[in-house]
DNA sequence: TATTCGTGGGT
DNA sequence: TACCCAAGAAT
């Protein structure tokens, strides 16, 4: 179909469809660590968690996440600097806390119990219309569709539907698409399989059609247009930003960190002293005006850059030069504290590319 | 609706 | 090297 067309499934086998596509994910389903059971909570964490974000990178996070806040009171209770500090190295922090402030409405509002219903799980921070779904069908067995990436890719493929995933206006046409298609006999399932089809078999360069459970019921197969599917536009290229950043020290020893705002990028997270530079041939004298105009620190930065960082974010680039120190006084401060070395890394949550920073300030390593 | 929000792996 | 991607949501 092209796009704006109307779905056509008059002909379509939705019975043998299900029948399929349920036997394929019953036999070849991976063994992951939040389909033991179907844990509301665990259901929740794990779909936050993958968000944007690769299966084999979310399993050791979610162990870890798990063995550290068992329930939604154990989260719902914590620090939130220790859930950051669960989450260091995932990204999209805000996820981890918005998922905090939401356990937190569900151990007060509804007992820690996680709602059932579309329109009350909804209204959750950080649960939108794919999370919402996928907790529902997964952990409830509602037959609500959970449309991600995935799903659109599949379903684009199956279905040969041309609208441009890219454009948040083109996840209803699939959700019809699996409104039409759900097993009511098993969504949980269902949702899951068509997932899990994506992710394995109806990959996004080079599908493996030939061990395709459905592929008798795929469009774009029997047109042989499977790789132009699904039609997706291309996001622009991102900016660069140079900074100078400074690891300093006291006499104790104790390192310098600053907390990043509580909106943004990488909010709440821990960093070294640093700021914006127009030009990196004067870093040190702009970092050295910024920690002593915007936080009155006195400090001696050394001469010469310790090392360059590159950090590639998904909507800009880090050009970070790294700049050591000493501290010989400061204002404490909320946002800025001297702590001990190990403190640093068993209690802080840093970026990674802070974290890579004091990676080569303790070894001298490149990366 | 378009942009912001991370990171590591694949090609 | 330079993209693209991977179980999206908030603004």
């Amino acid at each position: 179909m092209r796009q704006n067309d109307e779905l056509q499934l008059d002909k379509f086998d939705t019975k043998t469809f299900q029948k399929e596509l349920l036997g394929w994910f019953e036999a070849e389903q991976r063994d992951l660590p939040w389909r033991k059971d179907q844990d509301p909570y665990k259901v929740w964490v794990s779909e936050i968690m993958l968000q944007q974000t690769r299966v084999d990178t979310v399993i050791p996070y979610f162990h870890r996440f798990i063995e550290k806040f068992p329930t939604i009171k154990d989260l719902a209770e914590a620090e939130e600097d220790s859930v950051l500090k669960a989450w260091e190295g995932l990204g999209y922090y805000s996820r981890a806390r918005n998922l905090q402030t939401a356990v937190k409405e569900v151990h007060e509002k509804y007992d820690g119990v996680v709602p059932n219903t579309l329109n009350e799980i909804s209204k959750l921070k950080g649960v939108g219309p794919y999370t919402a779904g996928a907790i529902l069908s997964i952990a409830y067995d509602v037959p609500e569709p959970a449309v991600d990436g995935n799903v659109m890719r599949v379903m684009s493929r199956i279905l040969t539907i041309w609208d441009d995933i890219a454009k948040p206006s083109s996840r209803k046409v699939f959700e019809k698409a699996i409104r039409a298609l759900i097993s009511h006999e098993n969504p949980s399932y269902f949702n899951q399989a068509v997932m899990e089809l994506g992710a394995l078999i109806c990959t996004p360069t080079s599908p493996s059609c030939l061990l395709c459970p459905v592929r008798e019921h795929c469009q774009a197969f029997a047109e042989g247009v499977q790789t132009e599917l699904p039609v997706k536009t291309k996001k622009k290229s991102t900016k660069k930003v140079k900074l100078g950043a400074v690891i300093l020290k006291d006499k104790e020893g104790n390192v310098l960190l600053h907390k990043r705002p509580s909106e943004g990028l990488l909010a709440n997270l821990w960093e070294f002293p640093n700021c914006e530079i127009s030009s990196l041939r004067y870093g040190k004298k702009q970092v050295e005006a910024y920690i002593k105009e915007e936080y009155n620190i006195d400090a001696t930065i050394e001469n010469g850059i310790l090392t360059k960082i590159d950090h590639v974010f998904s909507h800009l680039t880090w050009n970070v030069e790294v700049y050591i120190g000493e501290v010989h006084h400061f204002a404490q401060q909320e946002d800025l504290r001297a702590i001990s070395a190990q403190q640093l890394e068993e209690e802080y949550a840093l970026p990674v590319s802070h974290q890579k920073m004091w990676k080569y300030y303790n070894e001298g390593k490149q990366s």
